[in-house]
DNA sequence: TATTTTATTGCCATCGTTGGCAAAATATAT
DNA sequence: ATATATTTTGCCAACGATGGCAATAAAATA
């Protein structure tokens, strides 16, 4: 590796004079500079990042963690996002998978201050609440798709509630008035949000709210589209059965088409189908395509670089931000 | 940030000592180790990374190319497993997503490069031949699902040709003797080696090779699961129509089950189909569960960092190797 | 007790870079 | 030509850690 001093002696100058061409570009007569530049070329000279922090205190670093190493694409678009911003910046991403262990993630977080990153991204997989004490409070932390029980870190979180409000909304344009909803059971943001969106929905439109139209999906892991095949199938089957379904994820659509399939009735004639996060492996490749919420993913991990680079500037910025981003519709053909 | 050197004055040593707590752990009083360890403990004191690399020339960072964000799952599990090879050996991963851009690509590996990264691990989305000029000789490189044109670098590649063999195989074990094969046009090494695995599996059991067995989808990107489906489709109303058929991906699979199921036959009574990446989100989900051979893109990753790791104590171990992972049969239901 | 061995500790240089300050070289004004 | 201002350059000390070597303290031997 060639060092800044191979370039001095070649160039016939200090140091100092490579490191001012190098920096400030200021104070060097033309003749030095050209000369000088030419060897750097020459050598294919780089000054050493660790070095450069040595003296300056900027690792030119962000760390990026995350919980689990989900099946679905959220994760990836998440990192692509805020790999792409930090590359604008001139900046390196550290990732980390914790897998969800808070021993790796202690670790994780240790190597990270180690290597002096100038902030932590931390992003979970689902929508959720995580504990504040698993940060340190002297590195600018973002969270996304996450926030703090106390609400002390700044956070960037999907409009759970405007999504499910938007999927509802756009059915009922359509003429749309009895609407199933396939949930999952659990006591989260999202599905507590969505669900919400879709009785405020209904509540602007002067629909009364007929709980026998929404089904919880117990355990989210196992066999998902099997077990909303058979939620639909049962509401298709209903006395007065609904003419759009909305289902909590893209990947659960997957059995709702099979079942509206099954009952014989067409997507979208007969029945409507709106999904959630917009997976576009999935959604472009059914039969017809699938409308439905996305869960901008590549948004928000380049936002959470942005907001972690622009604290540095005014680190006092308190109280932390809490930011919801909003899921747009997209609009395909199975409404 | 505290320093080593505060420590020392708190514990009322030299940083020397410290120093030597912090690695020897020889030649230092049981005493005096006690107490070096309490401030270390309560200060929170972690040795700067970037000031012990000054020193040691060892960065403990790998650097992770990827050329562009696929939609596919193909990334993201590899990225983790390499990931996860790296954290057992206490390394940090860079990210950087090039997008296919040979200027990124340039400026990423220079950063890189700046960081001193002990090795880069280049991966691209589809099996390819990537050119040797573009990666720099003087740090270890490993090529992931690519390799270079003149076989230059260490590179881990799938077998295709023993995975379009066992998909194959399978079905002919299962007394099929007609398997359409529905295949993308492209001419690189996964869809060149599968038909050649196709064709290799035909002649081990003595069946002729129907070329009119096999359809190609041109472009494998616009529409990917309808155009599989009117292939699959066309198979189907052949005068002696297959009863197995081998999908390129899984993906494609989608466009198969909706033309088994127009044909009103049933999966896998009528016909059995296999795919091919093993993309868990499809084809657990699918119904019934899909049969198909994985690209196990996790462990490539992971046997990436091992090379890399490994390589730096026998940086001369010329020839480079060509790694070739076996894709194994994941038995599911569609067969 | 004196002497040798061994275990413990501290001083200093070093890694590659940047910033403060002063020295040298050049340009401008008298 | 001399004095002064300005530009250009180089020396040296950091940054936070580690390693060589010497100094000191403790233990073992004579």
């Amino acid at each position: 590796m060639v060092t800044i001093k191979e370039v001095a002696q070649h160039a016939g100058v200090s140091i100092r004079t490579v490191s001012r061409v190098l920096n400030d570009n200021a104070h060097v007569a033309a003749k030095t500079r050209e000369r000088v530049l030419k060897v750097i070329d020459e050598f294919e000279f780089r000054p050493s990042a660790a070095a450069r922090y040595m003296r300056t205190g900027q690792s030119q670093l962000i760390g990026f963690l995350t919980d689990e190493m989900a099946q679905n694409a959220f994760s990836y678009d998440l990192i692509v996002g805020a790999q792409q911003a930090a590359w604008e910046h001139e900046k390196l991403l550290f990732l980390v998978n914790t897998g969800s262990d808070s021993e790796v993630e202690t670790r994780a977080i240790n190597m990270m201050r180690d290597h002096q990153v100038e902030g932590i991204i931390y992003a979970t997989m689902y929508h959720r609440e995580v504990k504040r004490s698993q940060f340190p409070e002297d590195i600018p932390t973002i969270l996304v798709n996450c926030f703090a029980d106390d609400n002390s870190f700044h956070s960037i979180v999907p409009d759970e509630v405007g999504g499910g409000l938007l999927a509802i909304e756009t059915l009922l344009q359509k003429g749309h008035q009895r609407i199933g909803f396939v949930n999952i059971a659990a006591q989260e943001p999202a599905p507590l949000g969505r669900q919400e969106g879709y009785r405020q929905a209904l509540e602007n439109y002067g629909i009364p709210y007929d709980e026998s139209l929404i089904r919880f999906i117990e355990d989210p892991f196992e066999d998902l589209a099997t077990s909303t095949y058979d939620c639909v199938l049962s509401l298709l089957q209903m006395d007065n059965p609904p003419t759009a379904i909305f289902c909590f994820n893209d990947l659960m659509t997957l059995g709702a088409y099979d079942a509206v399939r099954k009952a014989n009735l067409r997507i979208p004639e007969d029945v409507a189908i709106v999904g959630f996060d917009n997976v576009e492996i999935l959604a472009t490749q059914l039969h017809p395509p699938l409308t439905t919420i996305e869960l901008p993913t590549f948004e928000m991990g380049q936002i959470a670089v942005q907001l972690l680079l622009g604290l540095e500037d005014n680190p006092n910025s308190h109280p932390p931000v809490q930011h919801m981003i909003n899921c747009p519709l997209i609009a395909r053909r199975s409404v």
